[in-house]
DNA sequence: GACTTCTTTCTACGCCACGTAGAAGTCGAT
DNA sequence: ATCGACTTCTACGTGGCGTAGAAAGAAGTC
């Protein structure tokens, strides 16, 4: 998979944590702390549609959004990473060997309800 | 954590399939189709100490070996993953949500065996 | 010990992704 | 038609990675 820079990684961020599509003047406002040109945000967002990250309409100031929420990405990403090895049944055996109780608890609880 | 580059990953996946350590000559022959320089090799490798990949001993040709399994290394991957997301809960969801009927039963037996 | 050969380390270069942004073009309002 | 805001185009520097030659080091041979 397409994997981010530290700059798209903040944009994201950005557009993960509030699920409301942004413009690029927001987005710069929100990253005010990198003192970015607008410009120069534009650019990271068109990177992150080609990549499949983003999309924006076509309102005036375009808003942005991310395709995927961050759950759906990190879920994404984790098959990715499953699929990716051979031997599934090791990968997930470590993968829960090294699990907190809180999350066992939950896989368990989440397989209870899934046929 | 450190990502891979393309030949550093072709690597890995030579390291982690023979899971005895090889010398840099056998890498390459390993890689015959790339036609890589053993130079080259023995780059690479360094790189791959660098990150925290491989290691090796002193041995007169130089035997380099992965520090983790590709199973281990994939399920820190996914650990990593899922703790970078604040909602784990929600991501765990979506990730058994498209798992494979497959999947869900190793999972279900390695919770089973899991206090 | 000097020579030869194999192995290891050092140094280097090109390319591409990404952070960064100015310049140029477009669009809506006045 | 003009002006300001917004968008797209173009560009540059840096760093990681693929790639490898040159230099340095070990190890056996005569």
């Amino acid at each position: 998979m397409e994997s981010l820079g530290e700059l798209e990684r903040s944009v994201m961020d950005q557009l993960w944590s509030r699920a409301v599509p942004l413009s690029a003047a927001e987005l710069r406002d929100a990253l005010a702390d990198r003192g970015l040109a607008l410009t120069t945000v534009h650019t990271v967002l068109t990177r992150l549609e080609g990549k499949g990250f983003v999309r924006h309409d076509d309102a005036r100031p375009r808003r942005f959004a991310a395709v995927a929420s961050r759950e759906d990405h990190a879920a994404e990403l984790m098959h990715e990473v499953l699929g990716q090895a051979a031997d599934r049944q090791a990968v997930l055996a470590r993968f829960i060997g090294s699990a907190t109780p809180g999350e066992t608890e939950m896989l368990r609880a989440l397989l209870a309800d899934t046929p």
